[in-house]
DNA sequence: TCCCAAATCTGAAACGTTACAGGTAGGCTA
DNA sequence: TAGCCTACCTGTAACGTTTCAGATTTGGGA
């Protein structure tokens, strides 16, 4: 051994930890008479360390509470331990980011990795916080919401290879992870509902512009009901999930009040649910009785409120914590295809 | 000069871009026939950097998009470039995450900072994160709620230096830098708006558990308003925000069904008061007229359905904002007596 | 002309990690 | 006994940045 041993711990026997300082690899190298790299690898299992090296080196690390160090590691290999959580601001449904944020976090939370969010206004492209992410190559993974049929952003990081999971399927041909509410079977029951309850001049408050992506789920589950019932479908285009929940119920009493009005209306966010009821009322009308009104809700609070609103629930914590096992499953390297799942409405 | 010049550009002389990696310093020395110290002192405008150079290497880095390595500069300098914000996933008030991550968001896309958030669970302990946080060094600052009279992560984190800023005041002697909202006197303008209409048995539905500060702000201000009106307050002690929505309502129809019921109720939380509202109806009464309600609220949802219910608002995006400039100036040293602020009860 | 200080610029080292390319010891085969 | 293989361990280099401790050049004063 032509090693410089002069202020190294004897080999095969432990020693006392040095100084208050956040223990590395070299402190337990140090403490256990090895070389770093034998270190690094005996806490990783790698086969070419003995059995015994590997219990003395792991014993240390824990004594010690020895936590690898993020930049070192990030340096080193490119890794971040990051999953970027990618928003729109503007378009925050009720509890949506609160309840994604948690989703995500749970499953988070039984790995190294770290979540950080970074919105983007609705004005902005919302390609600019992707190109950062991966110029900058800040982030191992990626998850994002309001997916668009063509989505730029889902062709961009594939091209990249970079890991994501959309909230919301596209319509482009590429396979990647997403998990989805089924919007379309939304649309069909909800409507459906109504028709049952003797409704039917039905009107259907979409999803955003038709840019995004179950906008047309919507509308397809929304129009075969409506044909299946041989009802009326009375289109209200200018009026979407993304207006001031001002200009929906100011639009909605004049809706309510004009000459040919809905008696169902099928609401796809809690929140314009809210503006919608406050609408029908100001119209004089009661819900239950002059109108019927479905919506979707991701939270509790419709129902306390309104009773007669039938609801459907779209659990968007568990949509987080697909997608949070969806991104680190791809991270991992399983097949996109695999990563895919959607989820129910549930009465 | 003595530099092996080999395959470095010719100084004082512009040369083009190489390769399609990721630019560094070394990349810009090269295309600027300068040394890596010289672009790295050029870019952060040290004084013994020439003008011209200054202004040539700059000019490069922003041709070819250059961005600092975040892994870099933590190895080196331990900067992280990360606020955390640390948050109890069950004290979700309505809306409270969003809008907290949204304000926070909009001071910090000024900067290089990014946001990560760590939700901890009620069960768990509150120093956990924290802990995990400044041993890691993963964050430069930090952003907590749910802050205590006596909290032990304030006192943890003073004592190890790390910049912090806390939604909700202390009680410990400890100068630290907070966001607040009046809460006293939005617990005495609520009483007293009762007193107003006449109502003289008045309940409050406090903060959650006592061992949170602003519990106590509620109380003194209630208090003072319910002694200067010689009323009649009503303590309700089993129920508070942290109590789950179904148990809230099913404890105030008992109350409200009950002989003593109270004429006026204070709220504290927007998502509560629906709770409250659906008790308060099942128990056959209406708001308004047997019983008025005052609640503070982060959004819009309680002025849509019950229009008469009267409303403080708290503004938890500007809480955000406030907070996320109180660290940052913290990080930059500023005094943390200068970094406290209050915002108070809008109508 | 010479020397000195100021103005600029420089390479080397270090932060903590992992990948690479060996090195050593011991046992087994021939 | 020599040679070889296996099992285990090693130091060095590199990731990109900043800090340290100079080095070089320039211009001015004597």
């Amino acid at each position: 051994m032509k090693t410089k041993d002069v202020n190294r711990a004897p080999k095969n026997e432990m020693v006392e930890l040095p100084e208050g300082e956040r223990p590395t690899l070299k402190t337990i190298a140090f403490m256990a008479g090895l070389g770093v790299t034998t270190v690094s690898r005996a806490l990783k299992d790698a086969p070419e360390i003995g059995r015994a090296t590997k219990n003395r080196v792991q014993l240390i690390a824990k004594q010690i509470g020895y936590r690898p160090n993020r930049a070192g590691v990030r340096l080193r290999t490119g890794k971040t331990n990051v999953i970027s959580l990618v928003l729109n601001a503007q378009s925050e449904i009720m509890g949506l980011t609160s309840n994604m944020v948690y989703g995500i976090s749970e499953i988070l939370s039984q790995t190294p990795y770290h979540l950080t969010v970074t919105p983007y206004s609705v004005e902005n492209d919302p390609m600019q916080p992707i190109r950062y992410i991966v110029e900058t190559g800040s982030a191992d993974g990626i998850i994002m919401s309001r997916t668009e049929p063509d989505d730029a952003r889902v062709r961009y990081l594939t091209e990249h290879g970079v890991p994501f999971a959309t909230h919301g399927r596209t319509e482009m041909g590429i396979e990647h992870p997403f998990h989805d509410f089924d919007n379309e079977a939304f649309a069909f029951k909800s409507a459906k509902s109504l028709l049952l309850k003797g409704r039917n001049k039905i009107a259907m408050m979409a999803g955003p512009t038709s840019a995004v992506t179950y906008h047309r789920h919507l509308e397809r589950g929304f129009s075969r009901a409506i044909e299946e019932g041989k009802a009326q479908a009375i289109l209200v285009p200018d009026i979407d999930v993304d207006t001031s929940l001002e200009r929906i119920r100011d639009r909605t009493e004049e809706i309510m009040s004009g000459s040919n009005r809905p008696d169902g209306i099928v609401c796809c966010s809690g929140s314009a649910a809210i503006a919608l009821v406050a609408g029908i009322e100001a119209a004089g009308l009661k819900i239950g009785r002059d109108v019927d009104l479905v919506s979707k809700q991701s939270t509790d609070v419709l129902r306390w409120f309104r009773p007669e609103i039938i609801v459907f629930n779209e659990d968007i914590r568990h949509a987080g914590r697909e997608l949070a096992r969806a991104v680190l499953r791809r991270i991992d390297g399983v097949d996109a295809s695999e990563l895919q799942s959607l989820s129910y409405p549930e009465e």
